[in-house]
RNA sequence: GGUGCCAUAGCUCAGUUGGUAGAGCAAAGGACUGAAAAUCCUUGUGUCACUGGUUCGAUUCCCGUUGGCACCA
C-alpha cells in the first residue's frame, strides 16, 4: 500500500512554479492545490499571475478563484481547507499522491507544520485596538502588552506596530497571553512530505520578473485594477500590481512609475520568498529547468515499478 | 588640427576654499505563528580616469596622457 504523499512546490514569484506543478501532477496523476494568498480571489488572476483557463483544464486545481475579495480568508483557515481536502485528492489519485503548489510562505507552512490555535479576532475588537493606537498613541497598546503579555514584549519588534496590535488583539480576544498560545512546535501531518524549492540565478528570476510584470499590463492589468478600484482599502487588495495601480489612478505617481515599482516590488518580494524558504533545511532546491519535473517526481519517491516510470515518459520534451 | 567643458558608488549626479567623500535610484542581508504579495529591521572602501609635479598632505591646484561632449577650422 502507497504511502499518502504530498509534493509541495514552492520558490519565489515568477520562477516558474506553475507550469513544472502541472507537469508533475500530470505524471503522477494528482490535483493541485494552490497555495497563493491572492489568486485565491477570483476578481484578480491577471495581476496575480494566476493559471490560464487552459492550464486549469490540464489538471484539478483547487483553491483558485474561490473567494470575494470582500471575503476573509487566512493562512489558517487555509490549514483547515486544505487539511480538509487532502485525504479526499488522496483517495481519488491512484498513487495517493497530491501536489501543492505556491510561494504564500505561510500557507504552505500551515499545510506543512500548521498554525498554533488562536482565536480570530472579532471586529470590535479589532476596533477597540485600533482606537487605542489611533487616540493613545503606540505607547498605549505596548503598556497594555507589558501588562497582560510581558513575555512577548521581550521579543517583539517595536518598531512593526502592526504585529505589536495584532498581539493585544489576541490577548483581548483569548483571555489569555498571546504567548501563551504560540508553542512553535509542529503539527504531525498523517501523509508524506516531499518540499522542492524552484530557484534561478538571480539575474535570470529578476528579467523573468521584469518581463513577466509587462505581459501583466499587456493582458490588461490596468483595466483588472481599474475594476476593483472601488475596493481598494481592503487587505486583499494591499497587493503588488495593484496598490502602484491605485497609486496611479489616485494621481499620486505618474504611469511609468507605477510600473517600475511593481516591477521593483516583485522583485523584492520575490527576495523575501528566498529568505524565508533559504532557512527550511527539509527543503530541495532545483532549477525549474525541463527535466526539474522527472526529478521531482523520482525524488518524491512515488514510482516503484518500471511500468510507472514509462508513464512518466511523456512530461519530457 | 585648435579651443572650451567633462571624467567621483552598478546608474544619474553632489561635494571637498587641499586633511582620502554622500544623495537619489538600483542593489544586498535579515525578522516573521490566524490580514503574510502584508508588516518591520539593517547595509555605501569607491584605485574620486591614468602619469608626473607642487605640498607635511592631492580626489581637490598645475603639466601631460587617454576617453567623451560641444564649438571653431
Amino acid at each position: 500500500m502507497q504511502q499518502d504523499t504530498l509534493i509541495v512546490i514552492t520558490g519565489p514569484t515568477g520562477v516558474g512554479k506553475t507550469a513544472t506543478a502541472i507537469e508533475v501532477a500530470r505524471g503522477v496523476g494528482a490535483e493541485i492545490i494552490s497555495a497563493d494568498s491572492r489568486q485565491i480571489f477570483r476578481e484578480i488572476p491577471i495581476g496575480t499571475a494566476a493559471p490560464s483557463a487552459e492550464e486549469l483544464r490540464q489538471v484539478r486545481h483547487h483553491f483558485i478563484a474561490i473567494k470575494n475579495l470582500t471575503d476573509y480568508y487566512s493562512a489558517a483557515q487555509f490549514e483547515q481547507d486544505a487539511m480538509g481536502l487532502l485525504p479526499v485528492l488522496f483517495d481519488r489519485s491512484p498513487r495517493r499522491c497530491a501536489v501543492m503548489c505556491g510561494g504564500s510562505m505561510m500557507y504552505v507552512d500551515a499545510v506543512c507544520r500548521g498554525i498554533d490555535e488562536m482565536p480570530t479576532i472579532s471586529p470590535d475588537v479589532r476596533a477597540r485596538v485600533k482606537s487605542l493606537a489611533e487616540e493613545c498613541g503606540i505607547e498605549a497598546v505596548v503598556a497594555q502588552l507589558e501588562l497582560l503579555d510581558p513575555e512577548y514584549l521581550k521579543i517583539a519588534d517595536l518598531c512593526n506596530h502592526k504585529r505589536l496590535l495584532h498581539a493585544l488583539e489576541i490577548c483581548y480576544q483569548a483571555g489569555r497571553a498571546y504567548t501563551e498560545l504560540r508553542t512553535g512546535r509542529a503539527k504531525e501531518r498523517p501523509f508524506r512530505i516531499v518540499k522542492v524549492g524552484l530557484n534561478l540565478p538571480r539575474e535570470e528570476l529578476f528579467s523573468r520578473i521584469n518581463s513577466r510584470v509587462d505581459a501583466m499590463i499587456e493582458a490588461g492589468l490596468e483595466q483588472e485594477a481599474r475594476s476593483v478600484y472601488p475596493l481598494r482599502h481592503l487587505n486583499s487588495l494591499n497587493t503588488v500590481g495593484y496598490k502602484e495601480m491605485f497609486a496611479y489612478f489616485d494621481g499620486s505617481m505618474d504611469y511609468r512609475t507605477a510600473v517600475e515599482r511593481i516591477k521593483k516590488n516583485t522583485r523584492v518580494y520575490a527576495k523575501k520568498q528566498i529568505c524565508w524558504y533559504a532557512r527550511d533545511p527539509s527543503m530541495t532546491w532545483l532549477e525549474p529547468a525541463a527535466d526539474a519535473p522527472r526529478r521531482i517526481i523520482e525524488l518524491a519517491g512515488v514510482y516503484t515499478s518500471k511500468l510507472d516510470f514509462k508513464e512518466v515518459k511523456h512530461i519530457e520534451p
